[in-house]
DNA sequence: AAATTATTTAATCAAATGATTAAAATCAGT
DNA sequence: ACTGATTTTAATCATTTGATTAAATAATTT
């Protein structure tokens, strides 16, 4: 049996690993709530009593999902975050481009995330490991801290630069569908549009510290 | 009878009305496929059997919440939209202000708006109205082709600008539960935050347009 | 007040849905 | 090939959930 597991991993084949892949598609694609057991089923092309045979009920397979995709993307921001030889600017700019790289290949994530955290904020926040990014120990903290003594930092409220990098890089994709419908965009442009969007998002926040 | 109803609208205490008032309640914060027509009668305090009674099925009730919600909101950006006493960047003050004077009364609009739209592209979009906003007759785009006309349309493509204004205004809100766990902000403290933003996304706005 | 109409209630239905079970099939080690 | 464990299947259960019904109550009209 141990070879075949093996096997089953490597290629990602293995009976539970389908069921998680399906599980993540319908899951961020129709929310928690909309999703029924036999549509994971059904997508994964199983046997539905198989869901509850490897993962106790739909919501622990739901935990599993939320929690094993957003640690994956946190552990990614934080070595960018955490890297010791790059400056601010260059922090934001890799951030920016990484995170547009992400939203193009899973578009569902942000608008699946911030409704799940919505509709049942303590539960899910509490899971999504946030103790990791303790602020004492982060690079950039420190960075900012030293930018800060050398009275280099911008007049502007930090939390105000913070929420609009984070709103210019991720609200086009939560809008997407309404966005797109509204201009006759089709994906492709929007995702062309999205890729200009990594350079120039940069340029527009040291515009608005610099000019706001 | 004629008496009885005409005081229940005035006095908005009408069986129907109660049965709507809930129902926007439960909808807005819970989502569609989230909220039980319990729900909706345990919240107003009302028999469950008469949301059937009133509205045919949990279907067309949400329809009515939704589409009377959008449209009272749309009808407001049409006017100030439209009006030809004030000049672009009045428009873009006046919009983004009332904007979040709005999501500050009714914050989880957004996130309930997108996500249904986003679970049901085609269908939710036609039921918004938006056929209103022909674009044509808009009192705005003569006034941008003007501006167009006299050269002094930014490098910028337009669409990144909108994006931006309706990311920098929306999107907070819509992050709200986890931005405040993140910073432990109370919902005064981000009520405040968003109110300086009034103010501030127009000046980032040109910002960018004269530095990006 | 009687008759008619509108509203509300409690009980119930049928379908959907998450979960379980017992039997069948498959697999690993001998 | 045989044995024991693991995995898969089909059938079924118990609840939940949207919807309906028939009777009771309240309001309106005549």
């Amino acid at each position: 049996m141990a070879k075949k597991v093996i096997a089953d991993i490597e290629k990602n084949t293995s009976t539970e690993e389908k069921i998680k892949e399906a599980a993540r598609r319908v899951f961020t694609q129709k929310g928690y709530a909309a999703t029924r057991t036999r549509d994971i089923a059904e997508e994964s092309g199983l046997n539905l009593a198989l869901i509850n045979y490897y993962f106790r009920s739909k919501e622990k397979l739901f935990d599993i999902i939320i929690v094993e995709h957003l640690q994956l993307f946190i552990h990614s921001v934080m070595e960018i975050v955490n890297d010791p030889k790059t400056t601010l600017q260059q922090k934001m700019e890799t951030l920016i481009s990484h995170y547009i790289d992400m939203l193009i290949e899973n578009p569902y994530i942000p608008i699946f995330v911030l409704n799940e955290i919505n509709a049942n904020p303590e539960k899910l926040i509490e899971k999504l490991g946030f103790e990791k990014m303790q602020r004492e120990n982060l690079y950039i903290i420190k960075q900012w801290k030293e930018m800060a003594a050398a009275k280099k930092t911008p007049a502007i409220n930090p939390i105000h630069i913070v929420v609009n990098v984070l709103s210019m890089t991720i609200f086009p994709f939560i809008a997407s569908p309404l966005l797109r419908n509204r201009t006759g965009m089709s994906l492709g442009e929007f995702n062309k549009l999205m890729e200009e969007r990594k350079k120039m998002i940069p340029v527009w926040i040291n515009a608005m510290i610099k000019g706001g």
